[in-house]
DNA sequence: CAAAGTTACGCAAACGTTTCGTCAGACTTT
DNA sequence: AAAGTCTGACGAAACGTTTGCGTAACTTTG
């Protein structure tokens, strides 16, 4: 009783044809007469044939599997855009193969290993908040296999990427603010060294220049992500002797821990200190005091346009792939307004 | 300038060796002397070379790759889940390959196809909602391909599951709200021929009886699980004569839709009526009214066991995989108890 | 009717590995 | 000294496809 999946050689043997003949027929080409063609179709329905892509991928070079690596999966921004990317990528006939890096630069350095030597197409990855190298990428290009940086993109210029414009974003936060009257406007950042912390930095005092706002050292705190790092950093916003009327903060987390610890020092949230974030959580629809705004960054979106860029990359000149020109894809956020739970 | 991957043949050719003895030498065969061994690894490893994996997939059937299929990525159940999978899968040494159904039947069944073409070792799935035959899955055996069904699983005896007790997680949440003194207690259930809907259920009338307390039909009310369906079964038990004083809904979205329809009419949440639902977001901490309590169904745990049987299936002999035994892991679902905001 | 073209198929190489079997030479045992 | 064992290597087949080329048989053409 042994079963074995079927293939090329038993369907021509059951019809003592060649299997070449019986490959073909099923490709429909034209060199084959359309009587063998249906006979051919017929037994590999009946035998329930399926080729072996791994057969194929051997042959042809392709895979058409594109790896997505990203920090973590139970992270809504980036199930939202694996989401995106899987399903752009079904469309076009490819499959996801996935890896999660932890933030951990070792673990990522591996999983490219992994599917360097899975031979996927390109990959799709927004790098680990801890890698500070990128050799494990160059590798890549002796494979031939490119690699579209989304979110959390390397620094370096020869690489594609797509990302948001999180200053835009920004500014538009502290626009937001002071429209609503606020001056004192605080910004809870989150690792000083990564790209995306210091746009958002960037953006906060281009702002404040603009608006003519005086911009105040202490009115920026730091925060490593965690909850305890976030409620200190609240606090030392408290204890300000003028505190600000207004903060933003790095991420919805962020947010959500430091309005947590606000809240326990009595301060009436969105009426004592209002808050503006960086989206990262679905359900701010059911709170009763979400943030006043967030700035939305479409990750869904963002997976999508990655998605998009490697695969027209693929499509190009086989040669030419890894080499340039090199596409930097940028999305304008949106300041979303957070109607009140109702 | 063609980039070519580095493979056995290349390096056989620059040391005047034959590719038989460049591979076992890779692999530290016994037969190999330890100075061809080492000059083998130093060319290795100076073209940088890596095993093309699509070759020795064909050679030895095996892929090292699991097929993950849910319904969404982007519910944080689901992302969770494969959370789970991808991490033990990696500790492992097995690669995942996702995709999404979207809950509809012909989706599955063309990802099902990808799947078994692309000659993943293993499938993890959680069913389409819609999904109401499971012929699709019946392929596989031919193939010799494992399954092991998670959350959503089809009924029937002879396939391998992991599931979550959802009859005894009912039967805690109404003893929970029983003890906390109610008696007139309300169902919003799901979709009516969902299984795990129907264990819901058959929980809720099996904890009434235990208790004594009546069977009230009115009591049940449907919910498709639609913002606008579930507000319209909280209306329904809004208005009866002696209405709940408790609810406990399908799942957080649902109760969050309820509570939210329940609190425009004045409803004073957990102090009117208590809500008590079935776990799947996860910032219930940072909301100031969540449901009193959720049943915990631990997806990273879910998709984890389902992980480690399939490796378990996989392990096993070849010919005995697909037939049986076939297990079935209950896995015991825990009542949480929402600490406030504060 | 012969030359040329067309049709329908088979042969064999190739993709990059692994592995079974073989084999020559060197060393060990009687 | 003949027979046996061990060492270190190689050749070739196999996994399941695709595809360039070859070739019969048949059809068209002048």
């Amino acid at each position: 009783m042994k079963k074995r999946a079927p293939n090329l050689k038993e369907i021509a043997k059951m019809l003592n044809l060649s299997v070449s003949t019986v490959s073909r027929a099923l490709h429909d080409s034209k060199n084959i007469s359309p009587t063998t063609i249906n006979r051919v179709k017929e037994v590999a329905a009946e035998l329930e044939y399926e080729p072996n892509q791994t057969a194929m991928f051997l042959q042809s070079g392709k895979t058409f599997t594109l790896g997505v690596i990203l920090p973590h999966l139970s992270e809504n921004f980036f199930s939202e855009a694996i989401s995106g990317i899987e399903d752009f990528a079904s469309e076009n006939n490819y499959n996801v193969l996935m890896g999660q890096s932890h933030d951990d630069a070792e673990r990522e350095k591996r999983i490219v290993g992994a599917m360097k030597n899975h031979r996927v197409d390109g990959l799709i990855v927004s790098v680990a908040k801890n890698t500070k190298e990128f050799s494990h990428f160059e590798v890549l290009k002796k494979y031939d296999i490119p690699v579209v940086f989304f979110d959390c993109v390397p620094e370096i210029q020869d690489v594609h990427t797509v990302t948001c414009k999180v200053e835009v974003g920004m500014n538009e936060a502290v626009e937001f603010l002071t429209k609503k009257g606020h001056t004192r406007i605080a910004y809870i950042s989150g690792p000083r060294d990564l790209l995306t912390n210091r746009e958002r930095m960037a953006g906060y005092q281009s702002s404040l220049k603009l608006l003519n706002l005086a911009y105040n050292p202490e009115f920026v705190v730091h925060s490593d992500l965690s909850k305890g790092s976030s409620h200190y950093a609240m606090q030392n916003l408290l204890t300000l002797k003028d505190g600000p009327t207004a903060v933003i903060a790095f991420n919805d987390y962020v947010a959500l821990d430091a309005m947590q610890y606000a809240r326990k020092m009595n301060v009436r949230i969105n009426q004592d200190i209002s808050f503006v974030s960086f989206a990262n959580i679905p359900v701010y629809n059911y709170m009763e005091n979400p943030p006043l705004a967030s700035v939305e960054q479409f990750p869904y979106r963002q997976g999508q346009r990655a998605t998009e860029l490697l695969l027209e990359i693929l499509g190009g000149t086989k040669g030419n792939r890894a080499q340039g020109p090199f596409k930097k894809i940028i999305l304008e956020p949106r300041l979303s307004i957070h109607t009140r739970f109702s």
